[in-house]
DNA sequence: TCTGTATATGCATTAATAATGCATCTTATA
DNA sequence: TATAAGATGCATTATTAATGCATATACAGA
């Protein structure tokens, strides 16, 4: 029980962004060397975001990706959400197992999962943006 | 993000005894058979069901184990959170996240796990118990 | 229109971790 | 003391996430 790595960076750059002055475009690359994450794997992350509208992506010369809202309208269970996936969090087939029909265990946990979700519908890209000038301070010294 | 299988047998292991009469002692092949689960892995999961004291376990033979309370009183969050192990549901650390002291992340998700397993905790191994009567058909059906 | 720079996409490979298998030890009891 | 049960540790396999690599596509500006 973790969230993916994956989901991880999707936050973090959505971090980097939010901390930007609204509508400024960065690169992957950029991204990559702030946090020193392989390319590749966030290249997809950063696709998923476009997919998903939480960010704004442009190709070619000049491109790169901005928020597509200000951070207090981007809400971490969506984020959340569709990056980890909406799987249920118990597996009841593959196998299937043979108690199923008379096991209450997937209602029980998919509820529960209802509750961590509505309990993160509270916060924002901005809420986890604990200190905005730490932030920007820890980008800087590690840019230079 | 998904409960492992050793929880899932634990819990599986419980619901079994769960509808036996108190007391009444199984072995760890009755499971296995019942499930069609390996053997091995059971075999840790049933260990640590004893030193979590949700069964009681006894070796040697007319061995087995036991429900150590009755099932309304085995709380769903406790097995859960034992099985699973309790570690944050998100790594800041190998490799460290340079922003983590500036990260409300951790915090928030921390709270959202909190939230999840308080919701659990209204309900127990009897509440997973859906049908007991449906339950003891498909036992005795498998078996036979 | 060409060139360079950015994201998009698919497939291959590696890494991490869970699951399983195997061997053997320990304990209890008939 | 033989047998049947759980306990324990290590080896192997399976699954899935993460990463790497190659290349396509789009856009901007010279």
């Amino acid at each position: 029980m973790q969230i993916k790595k994956y989901t991880d960076y999707g936050l973090r750059t959505l971090i980097y962004l939010g901390i930007r002055s609204p509508g400024s475009v960065v690169t992957i690359n950029e991204i990559c060397d702030a946090y020193d994450i392989p390319r590749n794997h966030l290249n997809k992350v950063i696709h998923q975001l476009g997919k998903e509208g939480f960010i704004r992506t442009k190709r070619g010369k000049n491109g790169g990706f901005s928020l597509a809202a200000p951070p207090h309208e981007i809400r971490l269970d969506h984020v959340i959400r569709r990056l980890e996936g909406d799987t249920p969090w118990v597996n009841c087939h593959s196998p299937t197992c043979t108690i199923e029909p008379a096991c209450e265990l997937q209602h029980i946990l998919a509820e529960g999962k209802r509750a961590f979700y509505q309990f993160l519908s509270n916060y924002t890209l901005a809420s986890i943006i604990g200190n905005k000038a730490q932030l920007e301070r820890i980008f800087t010294t590690n840019t230079l």
